[in-house]
DNA sequence: CTGAAAGCGCTTACAG
DNA sequence: CTGAAAGCGCTTACAG
């Protein structure tokens, strides 16, 4: 029977409300007898706490809010399969939040604010330093817990899960220089994401020890408009290695030079950057460097719940591990 | 400033709180220099309804929960980018549920009541009968609206939103008939999914009429043990049509062809039935009955909101059109 | 160990 | 048009 309250489960039990509460939250200061006997009329009833009523009492909804950009990005749906994973377990429940580009970061805020979430786990990364910057003092005067996933922000005091993707992008590079090849793109996107600003960073790094000037290439994440757009690159590029921040956008090049008569890998080495699904439905299989999405999420979530409840926390920013997955599509 | 209650804005603008909340619940209702004093009030303060103690008073959440299998599934991604870009228009906030394959679904459901949704979307196709009987038994029962999306039920009064998947698969097939194939499969998964189900039907009914015989190939849906799982069909099975309920299942198939030598279109075609962004990643790109996934989600959620404000509704199942889109895969 | 009472921050008839 | 009061369904000190 749905819409039971406390109330008809007191009247049944024969115990006042506060007791009833009390088996619920605090079963260890309840006569064993008593207990049972509520116990029994609460699972006759299919009795469970109206959420809402509980959050207004005790101030704590055991919900947590995602602020994203947009779900249907993959890693974003990655995030969320970590992250829901874990929440359940600890169980919290999920609110998602879409912050759309022109929207204002502050009025966004206020909406996840407003609802009362325990905490916020924020993955959207393609926001710029000034509204990062409002979305989270905004977060931080409301003194509700936030923890950055999979998203780079310079700041000692907000704790993040991520990978080092300055070091992993730099060490691919360093790879793929050290298997001769010299005219090494890197494959970037227009729009900003804090993530891939690190991958241009550690590219930039490598191509310069090594002497070579680094060539970043900005294709918008469209994969039906990138087609077109690489066209005309082997007109006017000398290329023997790309490496691109997404692997959709590597598979489509690499695809484009198939057809332009290139041999890979023995011409030209393509790697991704993330070991999507897409990585072994190429022809060849693409090498990557696995960034583990869904242990983000997880290790993200598991590091709020340790805030929402005020546990000691030794570090406030983890970096995953990571690794590079070498198949047929580089040397 | 964060945590301003009703209270101060109601002794900052020198009115009581029963006049703050009708401002911005009934503002006609107003006067519309006191209107403006409290709006006034309100911006400098930055105040913004605490929405569980809003909900348990209205007893309406202006939020919805979505009910799936599995958020990281591309399917389920882009579905909830429609709904929630479509909840965000009419400013209903979203709460996920993911329901594991050994839960108790009454159990699952009953958490989900508790949380007060005013409106449930499922999109849990991966549920036996029995399973979906309870689960919508059980929210029949709590009163609460719920509408299908991408979900078949053969239940006339509960609300749905898809496509005609058994038609759509009928028409595809019976072109690769009209073309001269002869010895199509369908290429579908172990697991239950209602979707799957339909199309199936829809391929069987298209080979009969042909006098042909329906061959259904399983596969798990796990792209990397699809691989081996394909290694050794071309020795036992003819084949020049395949059509699979996934597109990574096609893909991976196409490019185990093309390994064995298989021309692509010449000796086979190869059709995907949901029209991803894998479609256009694969060489030849993928022919596709295109399944407008964000759509479906869309439609739903408007049609829930028609649902949760008791507005007149035309029609409870809601048949999206499709089209197929012919691409390199086949002749 | 248990109950009566206040209170969480709102909404909503009911008077006036 | 406005305010005082009850109430939404719980939790949580406070007594006993």
């Amino acid at each position: 029977m749905a819409n039971t309250t406390i109330y008809d489960v007191a009247g049944a039990a024969k115990v006042s409300l506060a007791t009833v509460s009390r088996v619920m939250n605090n079963p260890e200061k309840v006569n064993p007898e008593t207990r049972e006997r509520v116990l029994k009329v609460i699972k006759e009833l299919g009795y469970r706490p109206n959420a809402i009523a509980r959050g207004l009492a005790s101030r704590k909804t055991t919900t947590v809010g995602i602020v994203m950009a947009d779900v249907s990005r993959s890693s974003t749906a990655q995030l969320l399969g970590g992250i829901i994973d874990i929440a359940k377990k600890y169980e919290y429940s999920i609110k998602v939040f879409c912050i759309g580009p022109d929207e204002d970061i502050e009025d966004a805020m206020r909406i996840v604010v407003a609802e009362q979430v325990d905490g916020i786990l924020f993955l959207n990364d393609e926001l710029n330093k000034e509204k990062m910057t409002l979305a989270l003092n905004y977060i931080k005067e409301s003194m509700i817990p936030v923890v950055l996933s999979n998203v780079i922000f310079e700041d000692e005091e907000i704790p993040s899960v991520a990978i080092d993707y300055e070091t992993a992008t730099y060490e691919i590079t360093k790879q793929m220089l050290a298997s001769g090849r010299k005219d090494i793109y890197l494959f970037s996107t227009v729009h900003i994401y804090s993530i891939n600003n690190k991958k241009e960073a550690g590219y930039v790094q490598a191509m310069k020890e090594a002497g070579l000037e680094p060539k970043i290439f900005r294709t918008s994440g469209d994969v039906s408009i990138n087609r077109l757009h690489f066209e005309g690159f082997f007109e006017n590029n000398k290329v023997d290695g790309v490496i691109a921040v997404r692997d959709s956008i590597a598979i489509s090049f690499m695809n484009t030079a198939l057809d332009h008569g290139k041999k890979i890998p023995e011409e030209l080495d393509v790697v991704g950057l993330q070991n999507t699904k897409y990585s072994i439905l190429s022809r060849p299989h693409l090498t990557c460097v696995d960034t583990p999405v869904y242990d983000i999420g997880a290790v993200s979530m598991r590091l709020l719940t340790k805030y929402m409840k005020q546990e000691e926390v030794q570090e406030n920013k983890v970096l995953l591990p990571y690794h590079i997955i070498k198949r047929g599509s580089t040397i």
